[in-house]
DNA sequence: CAACCGCCCTGGGTGC
DNA sequence: TGCACCCAGGGCGGTT
């Protein structure tokens, strides 16, 4: 699973890979990769055949290519997605879903997607707040790694929300880049249970939980990006970080690093949050 | 409008 | 060995 660190070295491999080659030929193999794009896979592949790619960019998990003509192509991994640069020939991946040529005919990338939660889709790049970004993702927040994140205007934000510290980080809108396994870590970092009211914190303890997120994604992005290999672009969350850094995500049963006290988990919007249920009373 | 819920989808794992 | 079932995940549309 796709992690931001996991993204950024996607976004990585891909700037070293295809900037500056021109997208010549675009093969749509499942309908469901593009189903963003709206106007179906003709006008995807017509849309991107003679684009030039100028640039890789990120925010949060999602990856777009910023083509010439005012043009992106926006990426999200889902759950499984990988993007490869794989040499002209080499055999498809049973879940290749699109794949792009380019005009010097040399490597080709490929989008392979297991469980078909990820996707792609063509669209007009528009200035929010002085950044270029996708129109479809206009409204999505900046992630802590941008050099424009304002922690101070984020705390305020979450301070006035009225609900659960862990839904307040998932939302994208508020904060990108943080899924269920950061915000997990982070929570259990600054000793916060998931269900903490967010209209409750101090904002030393938002900024402290914040910081917390920003710190789990730098540690992963320092150890994931070692396993780069320089011609596979890859991502498949195998980077060794989450075998041994996770403290609370995945560990039901285990101790805590911290207090020796069983990891528990609960349900948490049809999905689990893992918790040390002494360093992380609930409100 | 803010908050929240259910659904989308596939395959690996598990238990009978 | 096979089958039914559960689970993982982010985003979005619909509802309260």
């Amino acid at each position: 699973m796709p992690e931001l660190p996991e993204v950024e070295v996607v976004r990585f491999g891909l700037e070293q890979h295809v900037v500056g080659r021109v997208v010549s030929s675009v093969e749509v193999h499942h309908p469901r990769a593009i189903r963003r794009h709206l106007p179906g896979a003709a006008d995807f592949s017509g849309r991107l055949a003679g684009r030039k790619v100028v640039a890789v960019r990120r925010r949060g998990k999602y990856l777009w290519a910023e083509l010439d003509e005012g043009l992106a192509l926006l990426t999200h991994l889902g759950m499984s997605g990988q993007m490869l640069v794989q040499p002209v020939g080499a055999p498809d991946e049973k879940h290749l879903r699109v794949r792009f040529r380019f005009a010097d005919d040399g490597a080709e990338l490929r989008f392979v997607d297991q469980r078909t939660f990820g996707g792609l889709l063509v669209d007009e790049l528009v200035t929010v707040d002085g950044t270029s970004v996708p129109l479809a993702i206009a409204h999505i927040a900046r992630d802590p790694m941008d050099p424009a994140f304002s922690p101070r205007e984020v705390i305020a934000a979450l301070r006035r929300k009225h609900t659960e510290i862990k839904r307040a980080l998932l939302d994208q809108n508020l904060v990108s880049g943080i899924g269920n396994i950061y915000a997990d870590e982070a929570l259990w970092r600054a000793r916060l249970h998931w269900s903490r009211p967010t209209d409750r914190l101090s904002a030393a303890k938002a900024g402290e939980v914040l910081t917390a997120a920003t710190d789990v994604m730098r540690e992963a992005l320092g150890a994931g990006g070692t396993s780069f290999d320089a011609l596979y672009v890859n991502v498949n969350g195998q980077s060794g970080y989450f075998d041994r850094s996770l403290a609370v995500y995945g560990q039901e049963g285990l101790p805590c690093q911290r207090c020796g006290t069983a990891i528990r988990r609960e349900p948490f919007m049809n999905r689990s949050s893992f918790f040390c249920p002494r360093c992380q009373r609930r409100g």
